[in-house]
DNA sequence: CGGCTCCTTGAGCCCAGTCAAAGTCCGTGG
DNA sequence: CCACGGACTTTGACTGGGCTCAAGGAGCCG
């Protein structure tokens, strides 16, 4: 079972037998474990490390002065916190575990030397980032946009997509470990609000959910729902391999 | 005077002589003059330029298929846009001048082989991708959690530290060329209700706006009626100049 | 002076927020 | 095995921030 930083960049890129066995290193470079619901990394914090999560979910969050909390991104495996994060002084917002989490904690030096060696792989990395950027973007988008009905919809397509280029999806259905509280602080509406919407979701028969399973009936119905088009993902089509070069 | 890349990255770096005239070099690159409101790429358009902003504010921006717009990202001088958008094949948002506006449009080549050679400027480009990046996870804050007396107040406290940035504020005061519809499709809210929010705004005589010029009489004060921290901009401190080793 | 575009105002409505209480699920310990 | 507690979900009733529709004013340019 390779890794899902591997998985997902295969999606779009070749490599190398030596670039992945690189690839392999990088995961177990400096791996911690983490609770479901802890901090890894608190705003102001120095930077010390590039995040990548190996297994589990979590997320970028920020506080305001008086309470109020936004969570800003989603991190499914195989996400990496932006390569260059070295540049800047101290963090400008959280990092922190949705689930029990593993991450591989890379070092600066360790991260340059390997982005020297490895230009494929580097090129993948950036090329995530951007897709990354890309993301916020499209939740700009959805929270300024988009109702509380489309929002929800949105990010379950997102996810759907997300989560298949690791593996993590079988027969449109994956697992969710989201309490509604926390997809409203995702969504930006309530969490009273967020129950009744996901109501609707459910008469409309475009989801099921149920503990942690999270399913999709008809794929298109949900992303018609939502507004949905995938192209701010960049996904490779159909399996078609794009060279990174 | 001195081109607003170079103005912005030297607020935390130091640059060699033959740095700066780099610099200056990129800034004459295959420059192109565009008309207000007008798209410079299109969602879908071939990556073919890194585009540097000159003069003049531009935006990124997204429609969704039953005409939504959202304003997805603002540029005022000095701004580029993404140095790595070449590991992309498309664009999957749209550029467009908000003012007559001057870009220089960077080729691939030209730009790799100026990152190769200014080891120190590449860094600082990467770093202030960085920011970008962190403005807009900001902006994801607001839309989610300020209310639009909130987010109209923190857009504002914002561009007063980017416009400065690149010498544009004098006094608390610089050029605003946004109509109230561009503001809503900023900030997510309806034309009218900015209307009514800028008048709740300047009845506090937190913010005074007349024809394009506008005045911020108590910046403390704005920034405490937004919330606004500005950390997320990873600005010098005090004209300090942070080394970008 | 006419006709843009942009700003302003009013009245009514609705999506989503607030507050409060009940119901459900699940793990823990007796 | 059951009782308890805590976290999470669901429901109800009410409120309010922001949206909609519509009309009128202000500024600007040819």
């Amino acid at each position: 079972m390779p890794n899902p930083l591997t998985l997902k960049l295969q999606n779009f890129a070749r490599f190398s037998d030596e670039d992945l066995r690189a690839l392999d290193a990088l995961t177990n470079i400096n791996v911690r474990r983490l609770r479901a619901r802890e901090d890894i990394v608190r705003e102001g914090d120095d930077i010390k490390f590039v995040h990548l999560l190996l297994d589990g979910w979590a997320y970028r969050h920020k506080t305001l002065k008086d309470g109020r909390r936004q969570i800003i991104a989603l991190m499914v495996p195989g996400d990496l916190c932006d390569p260059d994060i070295f540049l800047l002084k101290e963090m400008d917002h959280s990092l922190a575990a949705l689930t029990p989490a593993r991450f591989a904690r890379l070092p600066r030096e360790a991260l340059d030397r390997f982005a020297e060696a490895h230009a494929a792989i580097n090129r993948a990395l950036r090329r995530d980032t951007l897709v990354m950027a890309a993301i916020q973007r499209e939740w700009t988008v959805s929270l300024g946009q988009r109702s509380a009905f489309e929002r929800l919809a949105h990010l379950f397509c997102e996810l759907l997509l997300r989560l298949g280029n690791v593996a993590l999806v079988r027969n449109n259905s994956f697992e969710l470990p989201l309490t509604q509280h926390e997809l409203a602080e995702l969504t930006g509406i309530t969490p009273v609000h967020v129950n009744r919407t996901l109501q609707q979701l459910r008469a409309r028969n475009l989801i099921r959910w149920k503990g942690r399973e999270f399913y999709i009936p008809d794929v298109e119905a949900l992303k018609g729902a939502a507004l949905f088009s995938s192209d701010y993902l960049h996904c490779g089509h159909e399996g078609v391999h794009v060279d990174v070069r």
